[in-house]
DNA sequence: ATCATGCTTAGCCATGTCTCTAACTATACT
DNA sequence: AGTATAGTTAGAGACATGGCTAAGCATGAT
């Protein structure tokens, strides 16, 4: 199958994970820097390094060093190609249920005549 | 980090692949047996099974067989959690910039003063 | 200049994922 | 009964992921 939307892929990967889920929700409530959003995991810190590379790489954040540290940043319209797949994903599901409801309809419509 | 939330993960994880999210397009539409399926991906009966039970496990599909054919149908509400936690990471976000906004409001009145 | 802080790099290990082939089972067709 | 069809199971191989330790490298504080 051809890989059509690496954007998702990568979207979809990044948010399975419970630790960058946590980060996310961390980071909707402000910027951080590294140390401190490893903190709350009890992960170490070059393993929430690697988190933050995944977010990154997913456009989920945006992180810029100042010094000696690096804070990020959550990155809001990151989100919109995976609330457009679920939506778009609906509209077909609705579509489907719209014409069995017609073909319902017609039924019906004949076994009245 | 605890993980709160097991089905997101399993739900993020199955949609993560295309050949996954392009079988859920296709299930839109209506239920296919696995060999419809399996047919445009591309890929082996044994690769697409795995798969298919991916997305089973995860909630999104539901399968029944009948005589030597397995029916796979999409199982809509399942992208229910899904939608829920972008809502939430949405809120959060948005109660940030509220909070942000009145702050600014804030710094405008004691200036104007 | 020295030391502490904050991050980064390199590399290891166990486990998981995605794909395959080969062989098997169970149901339908003739 | 014999053959084709539809799926299933088992297992292998290549690579990715998630975690770690240990060591390195800037930058800020003293």
């Amino acid at each position: 199958m051809a890989k059509h939307d690496p954007d998702l892929s990568l979207l979809f990967h990044a948010l399975s994970d419970p630790t960058r889920r946590s980060i996310l929700t961390r980071l909707a409530e402000g910027p951080a820097r590294v140390t401190e959003l490893a903190d709350p995991t009890g992960l170490r810190l070059p393993t929430v390094m690697r988190h933050l590379s995944v977010l990154e790489e997913a456009g989920l954040i945006a992180t810029a060093k100042d010094g000696r540290v690096r804070t990020c940043a959550l990155v809001p319209e990151a989100l919109t190609p995976v609330r457009t797949w679920l939506d778009d994903q609906r509209a077909i599901w609705e579509a489907r249920l719209d014409r069995l409801e017609d073909y319902v309809t017609k039924l019906m419509k004949e076994r009245s005549q």
